[in-house]
DNA sequence: CCGTTTTCTTGAATGAGTCAAGTTTTTGAG
DNA sequence: CTCAAAAACTTGACTCATTCAAGAAAACGG
């Protein structure tokens, strides 16, 4: 896991200022991956005190731009973030928990897929989410 | 295009009550795939006069429980509906104007694609979201 | 250390969608 | 055809996630 001082020089390295609320929000999303915003407010205020929600919002927003977290917005529930970033891989959903999982991608760059017709688009990315239940949903269910 | 008797015999069959809002909405997401919720009310309206936007909701809801319409919700967009179910197809969004384009799955039949590591769910869809440009907006951009 | 620029705070506002109570419509049974 | 029960619709308030705006505070190059 990063410390303190590595996530000065990811912040640094991408020419972003570096504040407390941006260290407290790359290490709550590092400690705690595909956590939604209301979550990652309250880890950040567990460690700095009072930060205003608005300031998490930009910093995340500063961040997923920088390219040092990923955004990922399933339906029906709110934006998420991880920072695992760069590597193209995907995602399990839980239609039960809405708990989520990582899974590789097999081809590693994006757009790992080729659309049957690409309708005059230039692709650079396919992005999939598989849906399922989870172990855990799927044991107390059929119980 | 099927005609209004087609609908009222699709509601039928899904065992829903035949009601002018629902014959609308049918009409209306066939007429105009991957609308949003909002547009679908101006459609209705445009064809019945007042209809409430609760309505609306309701209905999208129960065809959509019913099979007889898709849900889909890109990130950054509101939700969106089409008439085209059951063949597990997948999307294509432009990230400059938002528009969307069908794509063919290759496979048909969901999950069309097998993830690398399951972590023990129980897959049952993978839902393909392909990003790009779309031929109309790289034109006007790179002029 | 200072000024500029960026970031953070505070508080209001927006958009999409849901909740709740009451009225109307649909439809199966008589 | 008529009626009652169930389902659907109307109205209007409300929630949640997120954004907007204005001013105060902090970062950092010189």
């Amino acid at each position: 896991m990063p410390t303190a001082s590595d996530f000065k020089r990811m912040l640094r390295d991408a020419s972003l200022r570096v504040t407390s609320p941006r260290i407290a929000v790359l290490s709550a999303v590092h400690q705690h991956p595909h956590s939604d915003t209301d979550s990652i407010i309250g880890i950040v205020r567990d460690g700095l005190g009072a930060v205003s929600h608005q300031a998490v919002y930009d910093v995340l927003r500063a961040l997923t731009a920088a390219g040092l977290l990923r955004r990922i917005e399933p339906p029906g529930s709110p934006a998420r973030y991880e920072a695992r970033v760069g590597d193209n891989h995907h995602h399990i959903v839980c239609r039960s928990c809405g708990v989520i999982a990582d899974v590789d991608c097999a081809v590693g760059e994006a757009p790992c897929l080729t659309a049957s017709d690409d309708h005059g688009f230039e692709i650079d990315e396919a992005e999939v989410i598989y849906w399922g239940i989870c172990s855990g949903c799927s044991t107390s269910t059929s119980s």
